[in-house]
Order: C-alpha cells, then structure tokens, then sequence
DNA sequence: ACTATATACGACAAATATAATCGTATATAA
DNA sequence: TTATATACGATTATATTTGTCGTATATAGT
C-alpha cells in the first residue's frame, strides 16, 4: 500500500531527464531506451505533463520533449495530481458509494491523513527532492 | 495510488471502537456485523494487532479482544507497517531485482519522498489522529 | 466430559486495479 | 511524398488486493 503508480516512476525518470539535458529535444524513444521503459505508457504520461505544461511537446521528425521553467516549482501534490488525480489515501472522498458511510468512525482520522500527505506534498516541488 | 489497503481501514476501524468500548470485551463478529466488514479479514487483522500487543485477544466463547495501553501512543508508522510492512512508495528499497539499477536517475528524489512521508508517519500517533 | 463459541492460521479463489499493448490519427522536417 | 515524431482511445495481460474456506486450539458454561 501506499506506493505510487509505475506511470509516476516513469514520469519522474523522465523529468529528471529532461532536466538534465535542457539543451536538446529529448524524445519518447530516447527515454524509453535509456531506461527501458515501455514506450507507449511513457508517451501518454509525457502526453499529460505536456498538457500541464510541465514539459513542451514538439511533433515532427526531429521532434520529442523539452522541460519547461514550470518543472522546478511544481509540488509533488500538483505533479501526482496531473498524473493520477486526488492526493487521498481513500477513495470514499472523492467518490460516491462509500460502504460505511452511516456507521463511520474513522472519518476524522481519515481526513487528518489526507490533510497531512496533502500538506507534505505541497511544501516540497519537484526542485527539492531533485537535488 | 498512495491507497492505504482495506486491511488497515478496517484495522482502524476496529481500533476505534475497541477504544470506545474499553469496558467490554468485544468479538470479532460483533465489529464485524456493526461495521459490515468480512469476518474472517478482520480477524486475521485483529490477530496482527494482537501479536503486537496493539490489543489483547482473549479465547473462547465470552472471548474476544480489547483495547490495550498502546495503542495511544503508537504512531501511524508502526501501525501500518505491522499490517503491511516497511512505508514506502516504491518496493525496489526493500526487495532486490530494481529494474532501473544500473541507470537509475530517481533513487535520491525516492529517497527523501519515502523519508519525508516516514517522518510524518512517526510523528502522528493514532492518538492524535482520533481526536 | 461435552458442547458451543471464540481466537489462530494457512491455503485457495474471486475481484479489482495496474501495466502494457495495439491500432489509428495528426503534425512536420527532410 | 515519406519517414518519424506526438496524440489518443480501446483492448489485453499481469499483479495485487480482497474475500472465502477448512482446520486447529483454547475456554466458559452445562
Ligand atoms: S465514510 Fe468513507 S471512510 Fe468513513
Ligand atoms: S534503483 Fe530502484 S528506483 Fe532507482
């Protein structure tokens, strides 16, 4: 439990990337190879960073990724947020349908969870774990 | 992702009404039916919990399980790792066969994510979360 | 002593979530 | 015009989680 998505993984090999290569237009194959990373998955993920505008996409031949300014000070809650929606350690938040609804007592400690993961995530960017 | 597993929510579930109900000796099929939680998990949940003197377990019929002392004061942390083992978002630190060793960029930021997260964790107890 | 009821524990099956693949469309440099 | 890149939806495969089943052991009550 607790443990983040391979797409996530992906993504911050990727960003690390990136960054470290800010020069040059990196693409989809040159990561994919360098890490040996399914190519298809790590395409969508850098298909939704780029429609955060975390990374800029270029088309073409001669195409790929570049990283953008914003990579430095995204917070690992907006980055997880992108890529796999709500920061909770608990569907029942944020989807209807939840089993205990009436007879809960651990609503409270539920949400004092989150509160604190989602705190955690927002006071550390991408910057700081980078370095 | 970042879920926690339906063994601790009905962990703490258990636990907090084990709290309520200090005076009592409470079976596994009473939290079971009051909460609609599958018996048999959450017995062996209990046992867990009752191995780590997290509560007391008493056999036979009038048997069942209470609250004990430590529960106050244990912190989130050993919580989840006696249901689930070492907190941590990604499995490569505590099982060998890392797909990415040799050309890994992520093993740093991994680390402070898993440290910052281990550090919140130790310092919540399922006293100050209850409240 | 016997019975009913509770915890204890391992093996298995079902359900769900995640990961990976496939197919097609679009943009663009050469 | 062609080759190569991103873009995106649908489907399959895999892994994990969740739940069930069967059996053993302890003990209170009769
Ligand atoms: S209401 Fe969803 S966890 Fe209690
Ligand atoms: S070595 Fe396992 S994440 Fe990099």
């Amino acid at each position: 439990m607790l443990k983040i998505t391979k797409r996530v993984e992906y993504a911050l090999i990727a960003i690390r990337h990136l960054q470290e290569n800010q020069d040059v237009l990196v693409s989809v194959s040159d990561i994919s190879a360098a890490y040996g990373i399914p190519k298809e998955i790590l395409a969508k993920t850098l298909q939704k960073l780029a429609s955060s505008n975390i990374v800029k996409s270029y088309k073409g031949p001669t195409g790929g990724y570049k990283a953008t300014k914003k990579i430095a000070e995204t917070t690992l809650n907006d980055f997880f947020e992108i890529l796999e929606g709500p920061t909770a350690i608990m569907d029942c938040y944020f989807q209807d349908g939840c089993d205990h609804l009436n007879s809960c007592n651990i609503r409270t400690p539920i949400n004092k969870i989150n509160d604190s993961i989602r705190n955690l995530f927002n006071n550390l960017t991408l910057a700081d774990i980078a370095q």
